[in-house]
DNA sequence: GTCTATACTTGGATAGAC
DNA sequence: GTCTATCCAAGTATAGAC
């Protein structure tokens, strides 16, 4: 279920717009009536698609963290040195911020997973799950070539910088002329590059 | 209006148990039902107290950052160096997400903010100026008198810090054995302490 | 696949007795 | 200050026609 290529026209709309709403307001923010005023359909139209709002979400989550894969392989392959590879790699959340002030999904709903159904928390937690091992793959292979230098172990930064990113993206909303994930980001790595 | 010493007995304890479920939930996750279960009160009681959910959400920040900024004047006396100040400021953080893995209630207002009232908003963001200040301060000293040394200006390590411990603790709800905001800020720390 | 209609529940809020 | 009773709106979900 909720593979792909199975999601008909209509279900990619609903989902489209679930992220955006989760992004924008939450999974608690947001109705069926709201995606329904979005994408043009009915309350009960939308539940042929998905049953259930945890269904919708758990689909939403799940698109997601396979897309975020995507971009991962895009980025090792793009890039040679681990600083740069962290770099574009903090470019995808500041992709999403800069775009109307989005947060991550997974960070929106870590936030509120104590309200949420417990399929939809397993989904957030492979979600940041496969980016710390991401991470921590890219920062001691950077350490074994010397191009970033540490007393901490390379799991502890990559929780690091992950939570760094999250944040900033949070703390941006609020803040006048935020920096965001990007430069955020340069700043923690200029004390770890060689 | 909200303030501490015109909340009586009964306010306190509604304010009390509607700041720890915006911690635990989010401002969109609980109801006056809940509030009432857990203070043993009947909803129409908590109306009398906080006629409205918004002004029951505003009185919670304010207390909560007037309360933050006591214990920003303790960190301050407390201890010397710029390090030793924003570690103890850190603390601030690790302390509560120990408490049952609570997030700053700013931390989650800011992730719901696109949801919120005006006036809630208001106050989060006086909330993450002051911080912000704060830091900013803190850091310009340290950076003054040696203590810390970096390529970046104060506000920008000011907002770097604010939001690696936000995010540490929005991160850490979804991973098992979280670094907590304490550790995030050390391994940041190593990174421009001289 | 989409619609209308509807059932059922919860949530925010008010009126008025005690 | 607290209660019961109630209103109204919104939210999730289902039944059944087209």
């Amino acid at each position: 279920m909720s593979n792909p290529i199975e999601l008909s026209p209509s279900a990619m709309r609903i989902a489209d717009v679930a992220q955006a709403l989760v992004q924008n307001v939450g999974y608690n923010g947001f109705s069926f009536e709201h995606i329904s005023q979005a994408v043009g359909m009915r309350k009960a139209s939308i539940h042929h698609h998905f049953s259930t709002k945890v269904d919708l979400g758990v689909a939403v989550v799940q698109r997601y963290t396979r897309e975020f894969e995507q971009a991962l392989l895009q980025v090792r392959n793009a890039s040679e040195s681990a600083p740069t590879r962290l770099l574009a790699y903090a470019d995808l959340f500041e992709t999403t911020f800069k775009n109307n002030q989005h947060l991550c999904v997974c960070g929106m709903l870590g936030a509120e997973s104590n309200s949420l159904d417990a399929a939809l928390n397993t989904e957030v937690k492979r979600f940041f799950q496969t980016n710390l091992d991401w991470l921590s793959g890219v920062i001691q292979e950077g350490i074994a070539r010397g191009s970033l230098r540490s007393q901490h172990d390379a799991n502890t930064l990559a929780e690091t910088l992950l939570s760094l990113l999250e944040g900033a993206m949070l703390v941006g909303r609020s803040v006048a002329a935020p920096i965001g994930p990007r430069r955020a980001s340069e700043v923690f790595l200029a004390g770890i590059v060689c």
